[in-house]
DNA sequence: AATAGAATGCTAACTTGTTATCATTTGGTG
DNA sequence: CACCAAATGATAACAAGTTAGCATTCTATT
């Protein structure tokens, strides 16, 4: 699936500890939705954290005219409420199913009372919110220092990291056109220029990553700054 | 200035309590930068806090071709170096200073200590961390979503709330041509398409805004969405 | 195996943005 | 006060991306 954050977005699971999150995800209850059924709406006021536990969520802005711009989608582990909890804002997406899809939902009072007694639930939400915000740095930075076929490549990468098998991405065209902020035409010839360089093989609903050393290379070369490793730091 | 976080990006002061505040600065210590020196270099593994406590700092990354691009200016009262705090990233960003600059550095030691010994800090650095993503995803919807010169209507807007006239913005059109991902000369025509509608005023190095609520008004008519206030949650 | 719907491929006219260049205006400096 | 460097304004040739439309391919489902 496509995605702005989910490009290597951690699971707040993988950033507190098991039984923190088993208390965690005790707090609230589970429900079920139905593909495209509304889970909040923009404007709503409903303070509390949302969890995937499995399917996926499209979170997007649904515009006055009847368009609507999706911003991510977030996937089983991931959550949104946040800037409820913490920020006291309305919620600021239009949040939908995606096929069947579980959530657990954990309302406020439950949440912050938990929050309040385990510390180390502040560190996980720091760090989750830390790595969003550096995921989101790169791309912007990419987005307008890297020529548009760079960037495709290093989303690309970015996306098989985070991928069952990592040679092979299953993603539509037009998802990736609108991470990258252009037409499907424009993704289209991006994309059949990365294959003639032989660094992608184009499929159905699915890219190949045939040579991912070779992919990583090529980005290197046109990247024109040093790169920096990204691995998480333990908790300490 | 030009920002891509600092619209509306808080001080870490006014997340935190004035005590609380007065610890944290009083770890490290302060060091006076002249224009243009260096203060980090993407890549370095020094760990630590820093923040400005005068002046203003570019951040940015310095291309091997010897382009550089800013990602962001940030001035009095912000900070960087969470990531490499809870993280365990290198630096990611070259960071020198602008004109004559006055910063606190907080090494991991002093800094973790409080950090363990004071949950608000953690309270107050996700806030910080949350409004940041926050005003990045704002910013990355807009720019997807919206016509440019609508887009542009709206920066100015959020420059002016950070201002302190808030009817007089100081700022290059360069600048802003990159903060919107345009060139001048495209931003130039936008420009002049908000002062032919009687939005704004254009000088030399600022750009003034006559009337506030006349750009809100029009900036809403056009932004296609209901519009969700953003006031910060004071803490509980 | 036939079929329908979805995804992709392709083309062409059109719109928009860019680069490059030079003129003009502005504000600080000697 | 004259001058200079920086910022802005303006133009034209050029490049790139978009929209719209239709053809083709693929996959799942009869």
């Amino acid at each position: 699936m496509l995605d702005l954050f989910q490009l290597g977005s951690p699971r707040i699971a993988d950033l507190i500890s098991p039984e923190l999150n088993k208390k965690l995800m005790a707090l609230g209850e589970a429900r079920r939705y139905t593909d495209g059924e509304i889970i909040h709406r923009r404007g709503d006021t409903k303070v509390g954290l949302t969890i995937v536990k499995a399917g996926a969520m499209r979170v997007g802005v649904q515009g006055v005219d009847g368009s609507f711009v999706t911003t991510t989608i977030f996937g089983e582990g991931q959550c949104i409420g946040e800037f409820t909890l913490f920020l006291g804002l309305p919620r600021t997406h239009d949040v939908s199913a995606i096929g069947d899809c579980l959530l657990q939902q954990i309302p406020e009072k439950p949440f912050m009372a938990l929050f309040n007694q385990e510390p180390e639930l502040a560190r996980g939400l720091l760090s989750l919110s830390l790595l969003r915000t550096h995921a989101m740095i790169e791309m912007a930075d990419d987005f307008r220092r890297l020529p548009k076929e760079v960037h495709l490549a290093k989303v690309l990468l970015g996306m098989s990291q985070s991928a069952v098998n990592p040679s092979e991405i299953h993603c539509l065209q037009e998802d990736l056109a609108f991470m990258l902020g252009v037409s499907r035409v424009s993704l289209g010839k991006l994309l059949h220029k990365l294959q003639h360089a032989g660094l992608v093989t184009l499929g159905y609903r699915k890219i190949q990553l045939p040579d991912l050393p070779k992919l990583e290379n090529w980005i290197e070369e046109r990247a024109l700054v040093s790169p920096v490793s990204q691995q998480t730091k333990p908790s300490q």
